[in-house]
DNA sequence: TCTTAGATTGTAATATTTATAAATAGTGTA
DNA sequence: TACACTATTTATAAATATTACAATCTAAGA
């Protein structure tokens, strides 16, 4: 399953006229195969027993070059570093305030909302983006002690 | 109508024991007028007349004792600096993806869907944030020659 | 007025991300 | 397969935002 989704993501790769380096396919299984939301330096760090001469820069430039694909989304929150998701279907996430868990969460898209706003505003509307945020249950239950 | 959020917000300040400086005044009084949402340094900059020895170590001290209180929301987006809001009613923001610019919304909140994502994830919710992107009026019709 | 804990200031440090230029390598073509 | 062309990688420096720290100052209660 995990190679069907990375022979598409190569492919279509190919179809934009982005080359296919080896560096390039690390990262794409990677990011396919953790079935996480690492930071371009997670990505650098589990891959540099791998590359042990990979620039951090060509983590950022690839994950770049995927985000413009549509390959990858980019989430970005203030305290730290960008999140990179890998894209398979539409869904929202659950960050725990503690510990920093992020859960996936499936609902469907808030399409309403959009409207309404395009209507209210004048704005010619493409997305939007929700997190909701709370305690995850292992850190909720930690607190109550 | 501004006179009486400021005297609210330096009133809530004394309850929690937080002193009222000059700084902290001018920065309050900055975020209520300028109905807004500016970054650390604009607020830095608007005041530095004023504060000729301001740091802007201040601004973002304070900013953060504003939203530890609960005065202010912080607005954080991938790209540049955080944005900061003064807190009045529960609104949401649509941002354009050319020039940035923000604008205030009004919706109901999405209790729905955090009550859902608590049923689905196990998570003792708080809050969620939501952000509605696309071009708006002005730049579309640029785009659009 | 005096005291003192908290706030401000100036500066250095940290961290993330981007820019740059030289070296390298992927891919289409012959 | 070998070649040529150009995209990509690498190494490093730079840019930017935010935080840490220690010395100085001050708001506010006694
Ligand atoms: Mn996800
Ligand atoms: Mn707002
Ligand atoms: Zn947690
Ligand atoms: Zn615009």
């Amino acid at each position: 399953m995990s190679e069907v989704q990375l022979k598409e993501a190569l492919d279509s790769l190919k179809d934009t006229g982005v080359r296919i380096t080896p560096q390039r396919h690390a990262i794409l299984e990677y990011l396919i195969n953790s079935m996480s939301h690492p930071t371009a330096d997670d990505i650098y760090k589990a891959l540099e027993s791998k590359f042990p001469n990979m620039s951090v820069a060509t983590v950022y430039n690839n994950l770049r070059v995927f985000r413009e694909v549509g390959l990858v989304k980019e989430l970005t929150y203030g305290d730290s570093s960008a999140r990179f998701d890998f894209v398979t279907t539409n869904h929202y996430h659950v960050i725990c305030q503690t510990c920093g868990k992020i859960v996936d969460f499936d609902y469907p898209a808030l399409d309403e909302v959009e409207h309404f706003a395009a209507q209210v505003t004048g704005f010619n509307v493409s997305h939007h983006r929700m997190e909701i945020y709370g305690d995850c249950s292992e850190c909720a239950k930690k607190e109550s002690h």
